[in-house]
DNA sequence: TCGATTATTGGACACTTGTCAAGATTTTCC
DNA sequence: GGAAAATCTTGACAAGTGTCCAATAATCGA
């Protein structure tokens, strides 16, 4: 018999090793890396299948549709996203010193997977038209934004000062400048690196007082 | 007889009055309309022709294919947009005023037409994928920038100081802010328009010295 | 080992997509 | 008014879409 209409809900575990969710994650990671390549727009399940060794079919025997693959796409990257950025609060002891680690984090990343968060702006406008997205695409968000308002935070307290924006406002602004960087990246501007690393650098110290 | 093969060269006036060109706009501007409402991923041609008057057919007489119709609606709707933005450097006596000024025009462009900038962005995105629209975003991008220059440069004069960060920079920064400000607009966010008003107020003075 | 469960295939379906062209309609101009 | 040119409709095409399902293969517990 099938295993019953596959659903999210029905991710329930029923072994300690459970083949069933590997996978789903498998297929999802095989489907991010064809979403990186040709965007959301121009994504169907037969090119993402045909990214992996399985057929076409297989992916509605473990995921119900194509909202549910995506979803479960967003908040895989979501998973390697965090952990990524996780690592590059360094820790520093001058707030100069730092700022500059700020700037390398964030550079580091973005050349680490430019594809990666090409396409994470590509799901993020995707989450403005289609209502489905946009939970897991806000969460993800909040994520970010928890990211960078550590690294704003953590600069105040080694200058012995304090934030003047709100948390919301630090991302927006990071978020600009990661995102202008991207694209200056993407078509071939070598500055674009040294440019983030610079404007990350000098824009903490206007963040606090 | 067929007008011979339409191309974005094709587009020379033989006419005083050109119906040709007319006709294109009338037809772009509906395509944007749809955009607007269902985003790229989701408009087809026969979709956009349906919100107009005239039967899908026809968008291949005034557009060689998808990708030269969707180009001339992105080219359109700079011109809408510059048009708009323009008429936001509001002259102001003291800096204070100036800032609340340039707020407000921010804030009333976004108030005005949500379903366009989300467009946009969404057409921003779609740029990083699909090589054919980078041109005409890219200018677009220019123009936005030099608008947003002009109001640092504006508040720098008026406060007697030199800007501190380059144009792409407060470029970034004040598109991320509204980016944001868009996004929680959108989901229905009350104090959206306040804050991008305020963030905008408050960005200004951290900008020159 | 064998029967039942799970996993996978590949083809079919109904529908949509961009594109094209032949024919009908309207406009233009002498 | 009528020929020529411009405009518009209609229907078709091949290819692609998400979805579903019967048939097959692999796995596992007894």
């Amino acid at each position: 018999m099938y295993r019953e209409h596959v659903t999210s809900a029905a991710a329930r575990r029923r072994n300690p090793v459970d083949k069933f969710e590997d996978r789903r994650r498998e297929l999802a990671d095989a489907a991010l890396l064809t979403l990186a390549d040709l965007g959301y727009a121009r994504t169907s399940l037969r090119t993402i299948a045909d990214n992996t060794a399985f057929s076409h079919g297989l992916l509605h025997y473990y995921f119900a549709d194509k909202v549910e693959l995506i979803t479960y796409c967003v908040r895989r990257y979501k998973a390697a996203c965090v952990q990524r950025y996780e690592g590059n609060l360094a820790e520093a002891e001058t707030p100069e010193r730092f700022a500059i680690a700020c700037g390398e984090g964030l550079a580091a990343t973005l050349a680490d997977a430019p594809l990666m968060h090409r396409l994470w702006y590509d799901l993020r406008s995707q989450s403005m038209f289609e209502e489905a997205f946009r939970a897991d695409v806000a969460e993800i968000d909040e994520s970010l934004e928890a990211m960078i308002w550590r690294m704003v935070t953590g600069y105040a307290t080694l200058t012995d000062a304090k934030p003047t924006c709100t948390s919301a406002e630090s991302y927006a602004m990071f978020d600009g400048l990661f995102q202008q960087a991207l694209l200056r990246h993407l078509t071939g501007s070598a500055e674009a690196l040294d440019d983030l690393r610079r404007s990350t650098r000098e824009l903490l110290p206007r963040l606090v007082d």
